[in-house]
DNA sequence: GTCCAGGTGGTCA
DNA sequence: TGACCACATGGA
């Protein structure tokens, strides 16, 4: 099957690529270039919502299928965001402002891989780190104007891996991390292997990779697996939490009845509130620096 | 030079 | 539990 082209609704591309889920995209002369798999497309904004994807690479079964998946294109955005917006005033302009992001659902091991990476770090050099270990260890799927991307590297080659390959791509500390995460693969994915489990079960396993605390958890959750009810609190989040309640905004127990009460879209209001702030902080230094 | 980043592990009270 | 610190790295 496959397609050439279609159109994706409600998807803003650099909303969504700016948004702090995807490191795996590259922008390059206004169009994005979105992996999937061994699969390459070429993604570009048509208007405000619409998007336009073409097929870079071969036609293979069931990519239509995996393609729908990753963005997520069964679920009514439009509705889910007016829903936010009404039930959660205070978060009208934050709505507003990230509408347009959909909630990918990417690579568990990538995402493993990728947010064991992600702590304490730049969301740049987790790019540079996650590109350079495809780069390296990974296959080549396709190219787009003279640039190569590649796929994740096969398990083997993963577990073939010391610490040093890690810190030689920027990893610092995190790297026996990485080690250690890839030994426990195997078993990882024997525990899912017997069905998609609770979110609470999923996180409570990956909590047991070292390297994975409450946060990274919550985000391979949600982006690895798809589970909307996590709430991920990272540094922008807290922000947005003391921005919106004050100083207990931050408190362990107020974080967690906030988040019954954004349920079941807990996963997309910390994303539109991750986003908002960090756009509100780049108008600031704008305005700032003129 | 200093600060900070999609935090976590370890320690101590 | 909660508060504190160290952690490797490089861009702003």
């Amino acid at each position: 099957m496959g397609f050439r082209t279609r159109i994706i609704e409600e998807l803003d591309l650099a909303k969504t690529y700016q948004s702090g889920q995807v490191f795996s995209w590259e922008l390059i002369e206004g169009v994005y270039i979105v992996p999937i798999g061994s699969t390459l497309y070429e993604l570009k904004q048509v208007d405000g919502s619409r998007v336009e994807a073409l097929l870079l690479t071969n036609e293979e079964e069931g990519q239509d299928e995996a393609f729908e998946t990753y963005f997520d294109l069964k679920r009514d955005y439009r509705r889910i965001y007016d829903e936010i917006a009404l039930s959660h005033k205070e978060l009208a302009e934050a709505v507003e402002r990230a509408r347009g992001i959909r909630l990918l659902k990417q690579d568990e091991d990538e995402m493993l891989l990728t947010f064991i990476l992600s702590q304490n770090n730049h969301i740049g050099r987790i790019k540079k780190s996650m590109a350079g270990l495809k780069e390296l260890y990974g296959a080549k799927i396709g190219s787009y104007k003279g640039r190569d991307f590649y796929s994740l590297p096969a398990y083997e080659t993963l577990l073939s891996l010391i610490e040093k390959d890690f810190v030689n791509l920027g990893a610092g500390y995190r790297a026996p991390y990485l080690v250690a995460a890839i030994k426990d693969l195997p078993d990882l994915h024997d525990f899912l292997s017997r069905g998609k489990p609770p979110t609470e079960a999923l996180l409570e396993r990956l909590l047991e990779v070292r390297g994975v605390g409450p946060k990274v958890a919550a985000c391979i959750a949600l982006f690895g697996h798809g589970d909307w009810d996590v709430f991920p609190v990272d540094t922008w989040v807290k922000k947005a939490l003391q921005h919106y309640y004050g100083p207990e905004g931050t408190k362990p127990a107020f974080i967690h009845s906030k988040k019954r009460e954004f349920e079941p879209y807990s996963s997309l209001v910390q994303q539109l509130m991750f986003y908002h702030m960090r756009e509100k902080d780049k108008d600031e230094r704008r305005t700032k620096n003129q």
